[in-house]
RNA sequence: GCACCCGUAGCUCAAUGGAUAGAGUAUCUGACUUCGGAUCAGAGGGUUCCAGGUUCGAGUCCUGGCGGGUGCACCA
């Protein structure tokens, strides 16, 4: 639907510039474009609105008065044999009609060699992403998740949008807690395997916890420890990157599960050769003062805003986190030159980003204002908390579990209710079931405004019916279904295409399908995944509502046949890409 | 205490400052002689937390309350 807005803001354009000559320059302080059509909230009044409630006050007319004359000038001007114009109270509205729709989004879907709205890559802006970023030596835990989704999804619509995307995945992989791990894995030696898992690591971080709440001195110790790994000593960085390639491995294998990939693991401890220079630069520059034995900067938020200083450099020496993403800034504009970066990471790190972005604003870098942290927000469980230190915690695993379980409950009941010869196996059933959870966590995710915090309730997540992953993913193998059984044959010619198509089920799943890659724009200008899911929903609402009134097979009219199965093809191709792009599975049968 | 985020149907959530605030779920009622019913059609359900303000127009922006969440220098 895209192309359609230009043509209509030219003769938009030149209407109101022949009626009302320079009214619209006047009030808006600009010329009219393609933002200023909208979408009417009913399908029935049209395709595109155009609002002339602001001319009103300028030209001392009512807007419906106004809606009516330039409707009268627009029409003509506009292609008939494209759009019907309609006045409708203060809108200008104009409806595709449907040999245009089949030329000008339906042929576009099924002929488009990559996905229906990419944009040439490269073409816009350099966008970095930042997202995941779980601590090593932990699990995988929930509250990574999301990060995890959201910025998997940004990225990937960035990319298809022409964006020049970088993605950086900032483990948590330096810190004190290197110092309380080694000490634990010292203290407790003789009790751990030989060949030590992840969940060894996590076991005795927990342990050492407990232990520091009796004895304070085991604090002090592994922070003297860790300050032994910042200088380079060869136990500790051989312990510490045990602890790494560990976490590593476990890691890898929740990232295949959800189809995420990174461009870089740049952990925290890859900035670690610049902190030096860094701190030095900024004492000799007075950026950094010193403050009860720590160095600090005093910092504002971007609008001048009072908050606690920035520490960089503790009272023992040792850097904090926020020293390598001071330094990780740095870097990362010199070798990628981004327009943008994007930090998305949980929202009780808003402070922190503030206070690293004030000290990028104090060092007098100018490009600081290309940085923005997207906060996202934590999961509601019923009773238990997620925290790692007090040893109650939820992980990925156990959440994926939970889902797993569930799913395969719901299939198994369902397949026992299905004839002998559309049951699945129990071998299929098991790798659905997968899938399915999968799906299912990531749409709860991407579905809500990812700055809100979730209530994640496991049977509601993973229900089979309503607006869940699952029901995306099963109006996915139906269109494969269907397909299946149609037998391929040429691509009908668009007049063939007009000449059946012409319910208003199938044109309204035409114009739905047209909608996709502003979907996709929405999702990104808002920063909100959820743009997209909402829509795959209500696409996924036309599809059933045209499967259930439109049969596709029709043994004695092979035109009708082909014709629908085209349209199938299309409903496949996008609500398969809206899919890839939420990082939700496409079982081939369910 | 201070700062930031949030408050919409019983519940979970939508809604580029625009047309009658929408979905799902739960409750109730319908729909397969034909492509898979994990579907579709319909009903009831609202003082958008409260009070002011800006605007032609406010769930959305501003101010003040109330309620909830998160954070508040040497953890990440």
């Amino acid at each position: 639907m895209e192309r359609f807005k230009n043509p209509l803001v030219e003769a938009l354009s030149k209407a109101l510039n022949e009626l009302f000559p320079g009214v619209v320059e006047e009030v808006l302080k600009r010329k009219i474009g393609p933002q200023d059509l909208e979408t009417p909230p009913d399908r029935a009044l049209g395709d595109f609105a155009f609002p002339c409630f602001r001319l009103s006050k300028q030209l001392k007319k009512a807007p419906p008065q106004i809606s009516q004359e330039l409707t009268a000038k627009v029409a003509p001007l506009v292609d008939p044999a494209i759009f019907e114009v309609k006045q409708a109270g203060p809108y200008v509205n104009f409806i595709c009609n449907p040999k245009a729709l089949i030329d000008g989004v339906l042929k576009d879907v099924l002929s488009a060699a990559q996905a229906y709205g990419t944009v040439a890559p490269k073409s816009r802006e350099k966008w970095v992403f930042e997202y995941s970023s779980p601590n090593v030596a932990k699990p995988f835990q929930i509250y990574h998740l999301r990060t995890t989704i959201v910025g998997n999804s940004l990225s990937k619509m960035a990319r298809l949008r022409g964006y020049d995307v970088t993605t950086i995945n900032h483990l948590g992989d330096w810190g004190t807690q290197y110092g309380k791990l080694a000490y634990a894995i010292k203290k407790y030696a003789n009790e751990l395997p030989k060949e030590i898992a992840l969940k060894d690591l996590v076991d005795i971080y927990v342990r050492i916890h407990k232990d520091m709440e009796t004895d304070p001195q085991i604090e002090k110790d592994a922070q003297a420890l860790f300050l032994k790994l910042e200088q380079g000593d060869a136990d500790m960085r051989a312990i510490w990157k045990k602890c790494v390639d560990i976490s590593m491995r476990e890691f890898e294998k929740t990232y295949a599960k959800f189809n995420v990939k990174f461009d870089h693991y740049w952990g925290e401890s890859f900035y670690e050769p610049q902190l030096k220079p860094l701190l030095a630069d900024l004492k000799k520059r007075k950026v950094l003062v010193e403050d009860k034995g720590a160095w600090i900067v005093p910092v504002t938020t971007r609008a001048g805003g009072e908050i606690p200083p920035t520490i960089l450099e503790k009272s023992d020496g040792a850097t904090i986190y926020a020293t390598r993403d001071v330094a990780a800034a740095i870097y990362r504009k010199e070798h990628l030159n981004f327009d943008r970066m994007t930090y998305i990471v949980g929202k009780e790190q808003i402070l922190h980003f503030e206070q690293v972005f004030g000290v990028l604003r104090a060092m007098g870098l100018a490009w600081e204002s290309q940085l923005e942290h997207l906060p996202t927000g934590l999961y509601r469980f019923k009773d238990a908390k997620m925290s790692t230190r007090k040893g109650n915690f939820i992980t990925l695993e156990e959440v994926l579990e939970l889902c797993s379980e569930r799913s395969l409950t719901l299939m198994k009941e369902r397949n026992a209710t299905l004839e002998a010869d559309q049951r699945l196996s129990d071998a299929d059933i098991e790798t659905i079931a997968d899938q399915v959870s999968v799906g299912a966590i990531a749409f709860a995710d991407l579905s809500t405004d990812p700055t809100r915090d979730l209530d994640f309730d496991v049977n509601r997540v993973v229900a089979f019916e309503g607006e869940t992953g699952p029901y995306l993913q099963y109006a996915h193998t139906r269109c494969l279904s269907i397909l299946k059984k149609v037998s391929a044959t040429a691509s009908p010619s668009s007049a063939e295409l007009a000449t059946k198509l012409t319910s208003s089920f199938e044109l309204n799943l035409i114009r739905q399908l047209g909608r996709f890659p502003e979907a996709i724009e929405r999702s990104l200008d808002q920063r909100k995944p959820s743009q997209l899911a909402t829509y795959l929903i209500n696409l996924t609402n036309d599809f059933n509502s045209f499967y259930r009134e439109c049969k596709v097979m029709n043994p004695d009219d092979a035109a009708l046949t082909a014709a629908r199965a085209s349209l199938v093809v299309a409903t496949k191709n996008v609500l398969g890409h809206g899919l890839d792009l939420l990082g939700i599975p496409k079982p081939d049968k369910m």
